[in-house]
DNA sequence: AAGATATTGCAAATATTTTTCACAATTTCT
DNA sequence: AGAAATTGTGAAAAATATTTGCAATATCTT
């Protein structure tokens, strides 16, 4: 869709990047350096003028960045201009958690269906949003047509509620799972293994106590 | 501590291979070859046995990996040989999820102290964790010696509170928070920034639709 | 017990990804 | 008009990760 291949690296800046123009918005600043945002956001100003790059030219020379174009033009490429539907499927702890958890600060991402297989809470709502059964997990995706599904069900589940989800149309996948699920690879999916990170993380303690 | 620097990518790779042997021993394998770990962890067999060997020779030539004393090396490596305590700062939405969350599922991890500023929570117990008020983060890791924290509390104070984790000695964080805390530099960091983590995937969806 | 087969360990090569340098081009500021 | 600031970017460098290729060594088969 895009032209050029952004790499993963910069992408992932890109929502730090969003996230601060905001507050120096709400600052009344009107303008930034590439140097001045480097130190917010501890990204070398060399790699955040690249990062930039990758999008054309977005600044003035001997100027800097114009902050509130700068935002809108993040905006458009996040895609904070618009609503992304998103399935949470599994309302479980996590899950639960997840329903409650702020992720449309921006407005732009909104849980719209939940799904589980315990009969007491399918059918009901919780925090706003609606839960329905496992067993309509397909034809409620087609039908919502959404695209963005957050897994959090047990692991044992998870390749077939993947598979059923992809059926249902679904094109990217935050799996919290431990499993690497399967994909077709039109289909991309995060990981986000929370044990995983976290047993990293004591490794590393561990290992190199100095880096 | 250790001797050698191994990769970030294969420290990644770790816990993966640990819970897979595990399938293993449960399956009651005895052995196992890098060809046959490959197709499962969906990871190319020379990178595994490169894996490995960065901690040694680990397997025999002709036969493959014994999964018994595999897993137990993995054990002492990955520190599932012995309880890591860790302290869990800020129990709101997402703080509370984690308390329930299965972190120990191979007994080593476990939250044993959580903290809030809310009074109506602070000196109770949830989920068999006892929740100390926020004034007393600092003396409380002390006195446990708690070393790894996750870090769940609003960004606003995120800052604040990770300086007065690091005074009480913690050496590791796990931070959920959007703000990325500056530490010292033998403090290590481990960022989830979940709205993040959604907002690149939707990134990438939007921008290749084809990888 | 000999030969065939399987499989690791590892040095080196290669590939990929990411960061940084360095400076011309351009704009603003005084 | 000249000084100062700052971008954009080619190219170099650095960092990171994967793959190749094969000697060494073990097990398996007969």
């Amino acid at each position: 869709m895009t032209e050029q291949k952004i790499p993963r690296a910069t992408a992932k800046r890109l929502p730090i990047y969003y996230r601060y123009l905001n507050i120096l918005l709400d600052a009344d600043k009107t303008r930034v350096s590439s140097t001045e945002l480097s130190e917010a956001v501890k990204v070398d100003s060399a790699t955040i003028r690249r990062d930039f790059s990758y999008f054309g030219a977005l600044g003035k020379r001997g100027y800097g960045y114009d902050v509130e174009s700068l935002i809108k033009f993040f905006r458009k490429i996040l895609n904070q201009d618009r609503l992304t539907n998103v399935a949470l499927i599994g309302v479980g702890n996590l899950g639960h958690a997840l329903l409650n958890f702020n992720f449309h600060q921006d407005g732009n991402v909104r849980i719209s269906a939940a799904f589980d297989v315990n009969e007491k809470i399918a059918n009901t709502i919780q925090s706003g949003v609606p839960i329905y059964p496992m067993t309509e997990l397909r034809t409620q995706l087609e039908e919502q047509q959404i695209q963005v599904a957050i897994l959090t069900v047990p692991s044992e589940v998870a390749q077939q509620v993947t598979d059923e989800a992809v059926a249902g149309g679904v094109k990217g996948i935050l799996n919290f799972t431990p499993l690497r699920v399967t994909v077709p690879k039109d289909v991309r999916v995060q990981n986000v293994d929370l044990t995983n990170e976290l047993q990293t993380l004591i490794y590393f303690l561990e290992h190199y106590n100095k880096e």
